[in-house]
RNA sequence: GCUCCCUUCGUCUAAUGGUUAGGACAUCAGAUUUUCAAUCUGGAAACAGGGGUUCAAUUCCCCUAGGGAGUACCA
């Protein structure tokens, strides 16, 4: 079957290409996820390319839903690629023709050593102090050496003195000793390509010419360089930027921090509020902290990439989410509920079916609702006493502040707003601020009981917007189940 | 073990051969206030250690320590 080159037929001189390479064997995670962003603000700062690999060679491993989780995952970071994702799976054949291209110009060879003869070798080197490196015992021989019918390996014919250079962008330049670098094997004794020689191939086809990844990569990039080299193809600028860590400095583990973004979106942070935070992890621009993802795209380049690791800082995030939800405006956080609510368990939900007239109250609370959330999760926390129905579970903090004489001045003022024409929230104010003059008491007194009365927590947005966006009838309600003198407090 | 990389407040980071080493988050104190937030003011808080080079080193070089990555017929 003929080969189709995708991209790199169409590959404009001079326009740079980025990608995005994940292997589909779990969700994309944190450090994927930055990866992914500074690859696309790569593209979009240099108006290039943005394209995605899924390499799923690894046919143990790969799955189909860890395929759907990372396009889900880079589609909530709104991080777009360009044209579609190429699966690498599907282009074993062409990795396996440049392999066996490899094989005839003598620049690769067979190689009969079994896996076991391998481990011996591993071990003898190690116990005497040398890398473990492949001695290539067959580097050299004859093929009539060779053993009748065995099975063989590929090995990439590496150059045995001197040393590799890989000039990066972001770790400068690092030279590797070739004799550290062995012949690795690019094509299995099964006949299916490898790593080093797939990635090699697909970024010159797809026409790649930088590419940023995890610095877990960079003694890949000396290996691919020589592959590069070999082949007489062009070798894409480098950047390995260095592994995002946990919380505690140690490696990020399913304990601690490695969480798919899928679970973000579920803790209700921003997708804009995320990439700002993942901008900010490994490059700077100056003292800024925060900046919308245009201006991010403008001020990205790779020469301000860090070289040091850093560690994922939960606290700041939610600081940033925070700052996003605050600027948000009141559509496009009840759009942002819209999506999330689907993806919530029930106890961190609304309630279901929320009715149109239930939406419009929630947007009426909003002003006061995201001025003290955090996190969307917060938001919707926050927004419960609102579809709470009567009469109002009172939580045991706000409980205890209906005490008799809460409860007696809860009665005088449902019965001031009885006659209160102008409800709104400065109406209710005035109200409440004359009834507290009345009584000899602060507003306060009033209002924290009013806080419980009406929402039955001590923490809410301002009392009299609670007022007002309840309505009046809800909130004379609420207040005269608390206000009944016979009533009990539980 | 071997190869490579890293090290500035608790965290993310800025800057510089000569600075009171800056900002942000977190933290502490105060202001404001109907609660909680937000906001404002102020405080504490860092150049890993040791050698060099230099008139001068956080900055350049070396060593040590600590951390990380790689070391597969995984990707």
């Amino acid at each position: 079957m003929p080969f189709i080159l995708t991209y790199g037929t169409c590959a404009m001189p001079g326009k740079v290409v980025t990608r995005f390479a994940p292997s589909p064997t779990g969700f994309l995670h944190i450090g994927g996820a930055r990866t992914a962003l500074f690859n696309w603000l790569y593209a979009k700062a240099t108006g290039g390319q943005f394209l995605l690999r899924i390499e799923d060679t690894d046919r143990t491993r790969s799955t189909d839903a860890a395929v759907e989780a990372i396009l889900d995952g880079l589609r909530w970071l709104e991080l777009n690629w360009d044209g579609e994702p190429v699966f690498q799976f599907a282009r074993m054949d062409r990795h396996a023709e440049i392999a066996r291209q490899l094989l005839a110009e003598g620049k690769a060879y067979r190689c009969y050593a079994t896996p076991e003869e391998l481990e011996a070798m591993r071990e003898k080197a190690r116990a005497e102090g040398r890398s473990p490196v492949y001695d290539g015992r067959w580097r050299d021989r004859d093929p009539s050496e060779a053993p009748k019918d065995a099975p063989f390996a590929v090995r990439f014919k590496a150059p045995n003195e001197g040393e590799t250079v890989v000039d990066d962008k972001v770790q400068g330049r690092v030279t590797f000793p070739n004799k550290d670098l062995d012949d690795l094997i690019i094509l299995r004794s099964d006949g299916t390509p490898t790593y080093n020689l797939s990635v090699v191939v697909d970024d010159h086809d797809m026409g790649v010419t930088h590419i940023i990844r995890g610095d877990d990569h960079l003694t890949n990039a000396a290996r691919q360089s020589q592959i590069y080299a070999a082949l007489g193809w062009d070798i894409p600028v480098f950047g390995h930027i260095p592994l995002i860590h946990g919380p505690d400095g140690a490696k990020m583990s399913k304990r601690h921090g490695a969480l798919g973004v899928g679970a973000y979106r579920e803790m209700g942070y921003l997708p804009a509020a995320m990439r700002n935070y993942l901008a900010r992890l490994g490059w700077s621009h100056g003292d800024d902290e925060i900046f919308s993802t245009a201006q991010m795209i403008e001020w990205f380049g790779t020469d301000a990439l860090g070289k040091s690791p850093s560690r994922f800082d939960f606290a700041k995030l939610e600081n940033l989410n925070g700052h996003y939800i605050r600027a948000a405006s009141d559509a496009e956080l009840i759009a942002a509920l819209r999506d999330l609510l689907p993806h919530l368990p029930a106890d961190k939900s609304l309630p279901a079916n929320l009715s149109d007239e239930d939406w419009r109250r929630l947007e009426l609370a909003m002003p006061g609702l995201k001025e003290r959330a955090k996190t969307l999760v917060e938001l919707i926390d926050g927004a419960r006493f609102l579809f709470a129905k009567r009469p109002l579970k009172i939580e045991e903090k706000a409980a205890k502040l209906l005490n008799p004489e809460a409860r007696a001045r809860l009665a005088a003022f449902h019965d001031s707003l009885l006659g209160l024409n102008d409800w709104s929230a400065a109406g209710i104010e005035a109200a409440a601020r004359a009834q507290a003059e009345a009584l000899g008491i602060k507003l306060g007194d009033l209002a924290q009981p009013l806080r419980a009365a009406l929402t039955g927590r001590t923490v809410s947005p301002g009392i009299f917007d609670v007022l007002f966006v309840l309505g009046r009838e809800e909130a004379l309600g609420r207040i005269e189940d608390q206000a009944a003198p016979v009533k009990t407090a539980e």
